[in-house]
DNA sequence: AAAAACAACGTTAGCGCTAACGTTAAATTG
DNA sequence: CAATTTAACGTTAGCGCTAACGTTGTTTTT
């Protein structure tokens, strides 16, 4: 925006200040409300009054000031959104949905990142809701106690995605990570394999990584099968480097091992990447499936087995429910549950 | 927050609002004035008034309004970025950085995606001014004229990021993308190679992606090399899938080319799974280089040869180049250029 | 011990905008 | 043609907070 001179003729040269709507009414000869009229759409304002007022307001580079309508208005206009991390085709991808569906609706995400950790959900739930969003989205089910408190009173809707809570605060758009991993086991299953290992990463942390594993050990046992070949890396989310290492301990233990089933399409990307470093060959030696159904693993050599979330649809579906919410449509809290697809590719094949 | 009931008697069960500063006052027994100063640091409060304001706050779930507070205090707290995508190992490790480095001075970061699109910058960028943020921060060098004039009269630092714009607006943090790639072109040519192509996207969006070829271009010439093996993709930024496509025709075309130069990590990773598809052997019938430094070049089979243009370090420097600007410290624009580096790896050592 | 400095509050005004309610003239109605 | 409605504005007040400036009682200075 252009300054125009402080009212203080003193200070003119030395303070300046973004044009206000008083400048350009001014300007235009109306009203500063004749101005906030003209610049909202379904007002009632005569077209040359508004042309008036739009030439002034390119005149002064005038650029409303969001902030001061909002709180005027009571309406912010901003969504706060929290993901787990921003370093993660996933949750990028479910942004990305999420952003685009709320573009036409003006409404602006205010994002915030936890890297996995609930206490600083806490701090980052709290920073965002200091700003007065109309609608928190928060990945994941898992919260601190206050956290949980802060979200249940903040008198907004409140979106848990990614995750399927037993007790959910609010609305939940999801699926089942138990449920999705149940699938890959199924698969392997059908494939012939009985001696299957699983690599995840730390429990505490990755809340829906441990509900993968869960789906994981169960769907084994109603096979009669033992779940035992398991390797945990240290930190969470594992990537690459823990996928590798992990698949080394895994093989070190367990050489016999015929399928690997892992938490994320990086690990499997960085198990395969090990397997075949030390000679083994994918799927003939030793089979392997990811989750999150990332590029990587569509272009992989082999291409890799894994499960689709559709986590764009997640954000899609999520910026959805926030507009319906927003306009009354929805009352009621709502449960959505997607349904993960398994993506069978040359990793896996028999 | 927990809410008060309203003032008007006859609609309090209906009509609710997050407490206020004057709600904690009238409980604590203080001002509201006196709460204000006992909930920010280094302000004249005594320990036994700022506890009983705390004990207040607590029981009404208080939370300050960051909007009514940065209104009255005309300082908002949000610095703004665009990225081109959120979707991007690289920008996001520059966003980790900058949030990061901007945690401890209660700065928010308010960010948007371009989608690799000047239009659409120009439309972030607008939305974006309008929270009146205290600083801006866009990754690229390259805008429209509007979007330009309004960074320009935006009167708040403006920070350039990931390019060495030749007329930058006001402060730059970045390196030079065609410098960058001259080092991988030495490095081939060293190895001993001289039919090298290239592997890029549509050049009229990715702005960085038509210096790197630039680069890599002027280096071939100075060894006296040709520089015609070269296939842009239609889209930007290009991907894995583009880098398979784009690696299938450069070989039918030209398949004596012996080092295949990328534009991008994952373009090099899709080029190399193509080429390990046709029974090409990597490095030993052809080189691949990308650029980047994701973790996917390190964990791939062959690991892969790439630029580290240091994203998060940009990031970092960005978020003290931001404090230090609103802190008056550096009242001149600066141009920060850091140095890419060469890590050769396994897909392009003889 | 009077003067000055300071700590710890309260009061007043206003940030830039919009909701709600005027007001006026023109358009529509019976 | 008077009565009513409506379009197109202006006026007033206030959103929740903080800057700036009181005011009071206590401590420090010379």
């Amino acid at each position: 925006m252009l300054f125009v001179s402080d009212n203080n003729q003193e200070f003119a040269a030395l303070k300046t200040r973004p044009a206000t709507m008083a400048d350009v009414g001014k300007l235009a000869g109306v009203s500063p409300m004749t101005v906030s009229r003209a610049l909202r759409p379904d007002t009632s304002v005569s077209t040359k009054t508004r042309e008036k007022i739009e030439k002034a307001a390119k005149e002064l580079g005038y650029l409303i000031d969001s902030n001061a309508a909002g709180f005027a208005s009571r309406r912010t206009g901003f969504v706060a959104v929290t993901i787990p991390s921003i370093n993660n085709a996933n949750f990028a991808d479910t942004l990305r949905g999420l952003t685009d569906g709320l573009k036409q609706s003006g409404l602006q995400v205010l994002l915030g990142y936890t890297n996995y950790d609930v206490a600083e959900e806490e701090r980052l739930v709290e920073q965002l809701l200091k700003r007065r969003p109309e609608a928190i989205v928060v990945t994941g089910g898992n919260h601190t106690p206050h956290c949980r408190a802060l979200l249940q009173n903040a008198g907004i809707p409140v979106l848990e995605i990614w995750d399927d809570p037993a007790d959910p605060v609010d609305t939940v758009i999801g699926f089942s990570n138990a449920g999705a991993c149940a699938l890959i086991v199924e698969h392997l299953v059908a494939q012939g394999h009985t001696r299957i290992g699983f690599l995840g990463s730390d429990e505490t942390r990755d809340r829906r990584g441990k509900d993968r594993h869960l789906g994981f050990v169960e769907a084994l046992e109603r096979h009669g099968l033992v779940s035992d070949r398991t390797i945990f890396s240290a930190i969470a989310p594992s990537s690459m480097r823990e996928g590798a290492a992990c698949a080394t301990q895994l093989l070190d233990r367990w050489p016999d091992t015929q399928a690997i089933m892992c938490v994320s399409d990086l690990v499997a990307f960085g198990a395969m990447s090990q397997c075949q470093r030390r000679g083994l060959k994918v799927p003939q030696d030793i089979a392997i499936c990811g989750f999150g159904a990332y590029d990587l693993s569509e272009f992989a050599v082999p291409a890799i087995t894994t499960i689709d979330v559709g986590a764009g649809q997640i954000g899609a579906t999520t910026a959805q429910t926030v507009l319906d919410r927003l306009m009354g449509n929805t009352p009621n809290p709502s449960r959505i549950l997607l349904t993960p697809k398994v993506i069978v590719r040359e990793s896996s094949a028999s």
